[in-house]
DNA sequence: TTTT
DNA sequence: TTTT
């Protein structure tokens, strides 16, 4: 009913993006994000695999790169399959709704993130409220 | 940058459903959140105005009613407006992306919160992932 | 950084209560977590793991049953670990931080949700899971 | 029964740090948090204030300035309060659980976010506010 | 492996 | 398998 995931971390290395054979662009990457335990153990990360679609996807792949920095807004998503070993394995990721870049572009100022999700957003206007 | 709200809680009264003059439908409620205090303290709620535009609005309105249960997810919105008396006000309010009903609905099963944000909604196939 | 998860789902069996060498409590259930897609698609769902600590595991044990609507605020923890045939496998569960429950206990009107921050942060040693 | 915001923003100036009367810590501070519209409108961002409790407080007010950019966890508390006009107002705030420095600090590297749960869990009376 |  |  409600899933809903937001993290902070930074890639592990570039996104990986491909396309559906109906074409619709796939990307793929790890972010580490830092666990926050008491001083004296061990610095330890989750790693934690995040799936961004459509045109956020070739966004990330044109701006991001290893040790960025970035906000991930998602969905916990769980999938069942086979490896190639015949080896039944469950996947977890989290699927992007939004990505946000925290740290300055490698060799530009872009954003990425183009949120299509709110009413206040999509263009009426706020002024006109009937309260 | 990120500005994300949620809230599970229940309406303090019917939903107030009104029009844009440009004829887009907007829901108002108010959520009572119940705080979780030492078992000593009294009992105390946040009450926090809801805001809900377009399609979801009239679902809530024609579905909603008081003390029904909900989790609200949205953004949080500062106005500044002027009062009848014409002192400046802040309004604090959460501008509702989705609305899951949590109890059953008075008069029917129904269900709000068509949600179209996420790619993995919008219809390609996930079976056709190229990784 | 950060990383947070809200969820609603209904319980897929009891939970497991087990205690480490120790004596932590820890609790394990599966939450089921309907997706929502377009109404021509397959309704399907997420299965995801969650895991309980301390005085919260209990309460899960004692209050919670298959079917029951929780909400679940934690972190998403993934692990590695080799399973009974030698294979190298991670796992993804979302370690709660909270559990609140969204309809009538069976045997009481209980609630659980007392937060007393993260397992982890209270210095027993998560390598102690018996499960 | 849940009330969780996550915010990303910048300081709109240096937090200004008080205490109770029985010796406890509270910062405030806004944050300016960019809202993402279509390109052709007004680039706008709401102020959100923060309230911040104990230890965290002090560590705020310590190294965080005007610009920096922080990730804030929290819960929206609504407030009601007579103004010095005697006239009635809300007030809405986000108690900060968790703050996250997102940029370099100014003279240091210190990291803040030490998560010691909500400050009106621990006992202090929030009555008790120094502004 | 699965919930309503 | 991993980031700063």
């Amino acid at each position: 009913m409600l899933n809903k995931v937001i993290l902070i971390g930074r890639l592990t290395k570039e996104p990986d993006l491909r396309y559906t054979t109906s074409g619709i662009a796939v990307a793929k990457f790890t972010l580490a994000v830092d666990r926050r335990f008491s001083k004296d153990r061990e610095k330890e990360a989750d790693f934690i695999d995040i799936v961004v679609w459509q045109k956020q996807a070739e966004t990330c792949a044109n701006y991001l790169g290893k040790g960025r920095l970035v906000a991930v807004e998602g969905r916990l998503q769980i999938r069942s399959y086979d490896d190639s070993q015949g080896i039944r394995r469950k996947a977890a990721e989290v699927v992007a709704e939004n990505v946000r870049f925290l740290d300055r572009a490698k060799e530009s100022g872009a954003v990425a993130g183009e949120n299509q999700g709110y009413g206040s957003e999509i263009g009426f206007n706020e002024d006109d409220i009937p309260f």
